[in-house]
DNA sequence: TCCAATTATGGAATGATGTTCCATAGCGCA
DNA sequence: TGCGCTATGGAACATCATTCCATAATTGGA
């Protein structure tokens, strides 16, 4: 036996410990916040140390994106499929809204473990629907639900940055359409207007339910 | 009169041929191949000098988007709305799978320029839908479709810097979702053989067709 | 035609970051 | 007690975006 992972130092640095304290930095300071640097000044240790227990900050960020991505996978059961679809997709997007820092993280982490788990509780799902194309449907709902949130919380990212909160950000941009040329930009500049007091949620829901909906709606003509 | 911008120094440095050069590198060397030094490299001068041209790396990536959106954008013409709505969508995915770089910019362009461009173009044709909610429709719409267009850049980006082509990538994913415990991810694991021959390009206008179609037969139902 | 102001340049400095290196400390085991 | 493995932490390194600054080119006015 080689393998005895018993209590090594006094303080033991741990993977799980590393990458609870990058949420803990993450959440409160944003994506430029996390440096190797902060994050060992948090951890009473130096750079090099992370680096055992840690492949490189790629490898740390999908490892916090895959904790926070589980914790908000765990709950909901007991529905319908196009329901519990729904229910995943909010999870997904509150969870993206409170941790703004997840959408560049889970954009660049294709097939690894955070989407693994997203495609597998979705597919489940779809797979209780008697779709055809079971693939093909789940992959649109992960775009959209992936893509929306994702979209969502970049803004939300970026308002932070400028020390916005969300509606001074949205208004901000208002006033920017508003300004634009009608005559080139009639369609913007016309819905300017409409954009602070936009619910981007409920829209996101409705378009998961649209998906659903035509989803459904498929396997009804066929049978 | 102070504003005369006649021809200044013998080889002037212009934001557009600075912006050119960028989209030049960026489709060459990818995301990390732009360096200021690089591109002062490619145009003979110096880094600072780039400067008075350029606000910052930003303002410039979000400028290279913005000529790439608006080439994109301008052919197609004379189709149904819903047709055109398809079309408009697919010149935004075939472009960023040319230039894969624009995923991430894109994500981060929220109210800026290559963005308005998009919504100015869906809205048009979704307000020749006489919709109710023109907003939201064209919010879902946008993030539907600059989501899995970044999306499916991203796998490109990554696959390009991980030296693999397209299809190799995809299964070595497809790879990784076999070998995964089939108790605990059932769906992921039976899905993965189907990875690799999945054409992405055909599943993204299918989505598009389900949301419009969604959306006309919300107006023919309230009709 | 000459001068001062403005516009523009390019290369050197700055500061921050991810990552690697390395000397060494803690710990289990013989 | 000493050998070897696991860990540690801080210094060193290379790379960037960005700023600074001395100075060149150009222009508009006297």
């Amino acid at each position: 036996m080689k393998k005895t992972p018993r209590a090594r130092q006094r303080n033991a640095l741990s993977r799980e410990q590393i990458i609870q304290t990058a949420i803990t930095i993450l959440d409160d300071l944003g994506e430029a916040g996390l440096t190797f640097q902060a994050l060992a000044r948090s951890l009473a240790t130096g750079a090099g140390a992370i680096y055992w227990h840690v492949e490189n900050k790629d490898d740390l960020l999908i490892a916090a994106c895959d904790v926070v991505i589980e914790r908000a996978l765990d709950a909901n059961v007991g529905l319908t499929p196009e329901e519990e679809i729904c229910s995943i997709g909010l999870g997904i997007f509150d969870a993206l809204d409170l941790h703004p820092w997840m959408g560049s993280v889970l954009s660049h982490a294709a097939g690894s473990m955070p989407t693994i788990r997203i495609i597998e509780r979705i597919g489940n799902q779809v797979r209780a629907l008697n779709v055809v194309e079971e693939w093909s449907v789940v992959s649109a709902l992960l775009s959209y639900i992936v893509g929306v949130a994702a979209q969502n919380a970049a803004n939300a990212q970026f308002a932070l940055r400028k020390g916005l909160n969300r509606s001074k950000f949205l208004g901000e941009i208002a006033t920017l359409w508003a300004a634009l040329d009608p005559d080139q930009f009639p369609f913007t500049s016309s819905i300017a207007s409409k954009l602070p007091g936009h619910d981007d949620r409920a829209d996101f829901v409705a378009g998961i339910r649209l998906l659903v909906g035509a989803i459904r709606r498929g396997v009804d003509d066929a049978s």
